[in-house]
DNA sequence: TCTTTAATTATAATTCTTATAATTAAATAT
DNA sequence: ATATTTAATTATAAGAATTATAATTAAAGA
């Protein structure tokens, strides 16, 4: 089993102890996002799962991601682009996105936790999180550079 | 003069030297974005406007901030909500939201050079620029905390 | 199996943004 | 100061992403 499926065992389980049904669309799109590295939209989804559930509305697409955000589980991201992409939220990590083909790449890397202390102690807020992207152009938009 | 007029100025001047024509509208746009510390989206910006431009047209306002952004002048923010945020391009400094009731307030912190460079070479992409913001909730959404 | 109530579906409606074509006006040359 | 060139504005339509609605279906627990 892999990582990726524990993590989707673990979150239906502990959705069990809430209103919150499992469905098999909604199975289906929690196991898409867990198993997947991409970050999709809702079109992805949608599409990726429209030959197991031909009958699927975009709506519940939506509907179910926003449940999913609702309950902690996945993150809505909004790059420059028309549509959001969705993200299951697992351990820290940042995202490296190619601003020609819109490319985004895990960035590992330590969280900036004093950030989010000086920025409480500044602005008066009650910080719960951050995000954190970074632009560039990737190994296969960029010009090839030799030195 | 303010701060804010005089950045307005200079880059009013600077656009001279291009073929891009100062007109009225794109004057008042400007203007009130470099007067706003708030970061309005385009629809902000045609309400504030339309007592002055009671016949401009919401595309005008869209067309203008893409030129904008097209020099650099101005940056587009997309946060997880509906529309866009635009952002004079000042010094750096990152965004602290109210997931409540989405104010943005600016928060000046030093670039975060090193995790560009990191970046850089754990993904291979050549990295021009990061983004990052921190997300709580403001004092006035906060519910208030004795200690 | 029955009942309750949430989830799904299909569709319409909204919202944000961009495209189009005609008109207007800035910048430059005359 | 006027005419010319060409970009900008306007009004409108079109497009795309997302949300709302109402009827139907199906999960979960009794």
């Amino acid at each position: 089993m892999t990582m990726a499926n524990e993590r989707l065992q673990e979150v239906v389980h502990s959705l069990k102890s809430t209103k919150i049904r499992m469905t098999p669309q909604r199975h289906a799109i929690l196991e898409f996002l867990y198993d997947s590295m991409s970050h999709p939209t809702a079109d992805d989804i949608y599409k990726a799962l429209e030959g197991k559930f031909p009958n699927m509305s975009v709506a519940t697409v939506y509907n179910n991601l926003r449940v999913f955000k609702e309950v902690g589980i996945v993150r809505e991201l909004s790059y420059g682009d028309s549509s959001s992409r969705f993200d299951c939220v697992t351990s820290d990590h940042y995202h490296v996105v190619c601003s020609d083909c819109g490319k985004i790449v895990d960035f590992h890397y330590p969280g900036l936790d004093e950030v989010e202390s000086l920025a409480e102690h500044v602005t008066g807020f009650q910080i719960n999180t951050h995000r954190m992207e970074i632009y560039g152009k990737c190994p296969d938009c960029a010009p090839i550079s030799r030195h």
